[in-house]
DNA sequence: TGACAATGACTGACTAGTCAGTCATATTTT
DNA sequence: AAAATATGACTGACTAGTCAGTCATTGTCA
């Protein structure tokens, strides 16, 4: 691992370090009285400040590159504390993709079809998509479990059933939905959600290696990928 | 000794491997003795056994995580030998991925379109991909690239340069060519080649996540992509 | 052609570190 | 004061990279 050669490794050290340090509840007249920042809020919070950190150190560098001394750094807590909340690294790792996918996986369960077109309720999704994921850390998220998620089958396991597997049924269910109203042609679709997805997939991959030296306009994409679907001419 | 830092002692040669011998190699001339696996070639098959060892290891572990003392072992090589073809880990890294793509840019440069159909060719390019990529240690090569890239920009700027958009060229050459005989209609697929290959790219990263709980049936997949491309009703 | 010298590819023990995980000690809460 | 938490110095396993020495191959000369 980075080693010898200076690697840049501590390029950007204690700057960036957010010092959550000593925030003394301050209730600390009365010894009879309870403080308020209880401990358990308290130690959620660093549990908290840890995956947080965890997460911004494996997004940069990986699993396997990623320092546990810099993330307790980066959380503003000593090594030590990081075993009160997790057993080890990989520990840390899996229960971190779990608590990132979180927001994500209700979000997948949340929204009903309702009643409107496919088409609008495409849009609604890539519209969504692209500013909720390719933009953002979520987007990152994806990349690492892309990236890591060979080496940890549980995670890939927890991905799929979680989100992948739910994210195809639902995409089905618009794709039947846009057949029954004849807003979409090819019947194929039903059996490989994953064409209505793959644009989506490759920009958030495409942003992450190429986004520095070749954007790609994602709206702008899915935009002519829905067009192709719905059967509409493309403008230009 | 072991004075740590001696930065003078820098004669990394190999790397460049440029048979600088002066005359050819010596002919096999001597009855009693077979022909001689002259040095400059025992040399080039050790460099060569190194990277495909090389290659093995940073694909099931990943980069940090591989240990250059796995890849002597595998490639029957003492770890200093690594040393004497390769200047350092990253250099490995490196090359290793220039040569694995080799064989893909020149492909890439190769096959014009010909006269026929762009159906036909995109077909062609599928199965193509299919065959040689999504089932083949050169998808664990574009996984390996998609996992790595974005720490290795100079990986990932290579990766663009000869193989992503040269590809997204030719493609692009191929949407015209189906434009301009009426078989593909949707016009803004020439802005965004990244559509026609989105599925593709899917294909190879889902195979490597989540191929042993639910395969995907690329091929299939590619069909109905196409037949979704140049608007043929599915069959089923 | 055979003997001997020069070359440099190869080896692997060794150095100088790195880092996950531990635990005795210190601090805070009850 | 006891219990619960937090700390960070420390340990032990592990690894990238080095280098003095070995010896098969190649070159030279008698």
């Amino acid at each position: 691992m980075s080693n010898g050669s200076s690697k840049s490794a501590d390029r950007r050290r204690g700057e960036n370090v957010a010092p959550v340090k000593k925030q003394k509840p301050a209730r600390s007249g009365s010894p009879s009285l309870k403080s308020f920042p209880s401990r358990a809020i308290r130690a959620a919070e660093r549990r908290e400040a840890i995956i947080a950190a965890a997460l911004d150190e494996f997004i940069a560098r990986g699993y396997a590159a990623t320092r546990l001394d810099d993330v307790a750094k980066r959380a503003g807590v000593a090594k030590g504390t990081i075993y009160l909340h997790f057993a080890d690294k990989e520990t840390l790792f899996q229960e971190l993709i779990r608590t990132a996918l979180g927001p994500l996986i209700s979000r997948l369960a949340a929204p009903p079809p309702a009643g409107g077109s496919a088409r609008a309720a495409l849009e609604r999704f890539a519209q969504i998509f692209v500013q909720e994921i390719v933009t953002t850390r979520r987007g990152d998220i994806v990349r690492l479990i892309i990236a890591e998620g060979a080496r940890f089958p549980s995670v890939a396991d927890f991905y799929y059933r979680e989100v992948v597997a739910r994210g195809m049924a639902a995409m089905r269910a618009l794709i039947e939905l846009g057949i029954a109203r004849g807003e979409i042609r090819q019947q194929g679709l039903t059996r490989f959600p994953q064409i209505v997805v793959a644009p989506a997939m490759l920009a958030v991959i495409w942003q992450g290696l190429f986004g520095s030296q070749a954007p790609l306009d994602a709206t702008e994409m899915l935009r002519v990928h829905l067009d192709l679907i719905f059967g509409e001419r493309g403008t230009t």
